[in-house]
DNA sequence: GAGATTTTTATGTATGCACATAATAAGTCT
DNA sequence: AGACTTATTATGTGCATACATAAAAATCTC
């Protein structure tokens, strides 16, 4: 007998995943419908909807209204990651956080950066950069530019005790956002202060936040040479 | 009058993130518990905590029982990415595949590659070198390992005309694995078949998969120079 | 008063039922 | 046959109810 450790629509869930994988329902193929499951399995409808539901969010199973429930042919695999904030990742690691600040003005971004964030070609923007230690050692340059129409008060705060990263993310509310990565190659700019060789290849992330339909803040961080960012699926 | 367009439960989950948004209930904030919001909002419990259950996976809210709901004090920004199947990806982009392989021998993994594996130490692997193209250029380089011992039919497979990327997918069930992202300098090896120069900054994909207690295969993927990852959130 | 124990409470899950909705399948008319 | 209309069906959602469970709060014990 099956104890039902868990909980029963996670049993339910795990019960059709080993089907899946053991090919009994191959790629392609049609499944039971929910009702038929929830009589074989002795639970009601509803659990199985959960079950299958949450497998669906995976990618794992492709569900249509009348037409069933059928397993995915190539199950796009799905990888969600947790962006932290810098100093919890740092000290996730059991390092010592440090930010620094490198500079500070008011400016009018260039027009590439104007046109990304949606905001008039003129517009006055804060922008910052800013070096994330771990344990003393450069761990990640921050280069971001801040929308003062959006976020006003940012003229007034200083940014050497707190980081813009952390700061806004208490100050400012957002409604969406969007995250790119890749790998850029260190300018002079960037291999300075981080310490690396000119040319060095950093993963990067550019983020660009909204509020309702203004641009808060657009920022692009490097990460030290071999970071990795890594998650399970 | 706000006519519930979308489903009931859509509806609570957007205005309850609404009203995170105007701040009505701060970062750190407890909020009502679920049975006063449904009365509030005129529906059943089980509603409220659909809408409230999907908002916490997002990473708005920290749920704990007893403790009640509140707001993230730092929302972590989780971002999905989907990674599908090299050629779909091509031809999203209006582009024409074309998989070329570049080496294909049976042998003895190196110990990190091993290890990471998790396999024996003198266990014999396919090792795949293969180029994808978009419009007959180079988009990504795949170096592979595939583990015989857990895919003995890949011995018998040629992969010239299907890429290991798909085959695997759909003879091989996995039940999990893992992804990593980083920045890679190109090596010659890389280079040349890439048509980049030595030491460009290429975005690299490591994944691993297994199938129950045994490694399936782990791939390097390295895109070209200036590839993007990209999602929303 | 520190520590162990019980109570309380908010979320988590399960169920039966009802109805909504999308999409296929069947049937009908010209 | 082809276009249109009408079942049929599987999933999607909503609700009332019940009980499970984790964890905070209150209580008891020494």
């Amino acid at each position: 007998m099956t104890a039902p450790i868990r909980q029963k629509w996670q049993s339910v869930r795990d019960e059709v995943r080993q089907r899946i994988h053991a090919r009994e329902w191959p790629p392609g193929a049609l499944m039971p419908n929910e009702a038929d499951l929830a009589t074989e399995f002795g639970c009601a409808r509803t659990t199985v909807n959960r079950a299958l539901r949450s497998l669906a969010e995976t990618g794992l199973l492709d569900r249509r209204r009348k037409a069933g429930t059928r397993v995915a042919q190539q199950p796009v695999a799905k990888a969600t990651f947790e962006i932290p904030v810098m100093r919890k990742e740092i000290e996730a690691r059991g390092k010592r956080y440090r930010h620094e600040l490198l500079s500070r003005a008011v400016s009018v971004p260039p027009a590439a950066t104007a046109v990304a964030m949606g905001c008039g070609s003129g517009a006055k923007c804060l922008r910052l950069r800013a070096l994330h230690h771990a344990d003393e050692r450069p761990y990640a340059l921050e280069d971001r530019w801040v929308n003062l129409a959006a976020v006003p008060e940012a003229r007034n705060e200083p940014f050497s005790e707190i980081s813009a990263n952390e700061w806004l993310l208490m100050q400012v509310p957002y409604t969406h956002g969007a995250i790119a990565f890749s790998a850029t190659s260190a300018s002079n700019a960037v291999a300075i202060p981080m310490g690396c060789k000119n040319g060095a290849s950093l993963f990067t992330i550019d983020r660009l936040t909204w509020n309702k339909a203004e641009a808060v803040t657009k920022v692009r961080i490097f990460f030290q040479e071999g970071h990795q960012l890594h998650t399970l699926l």
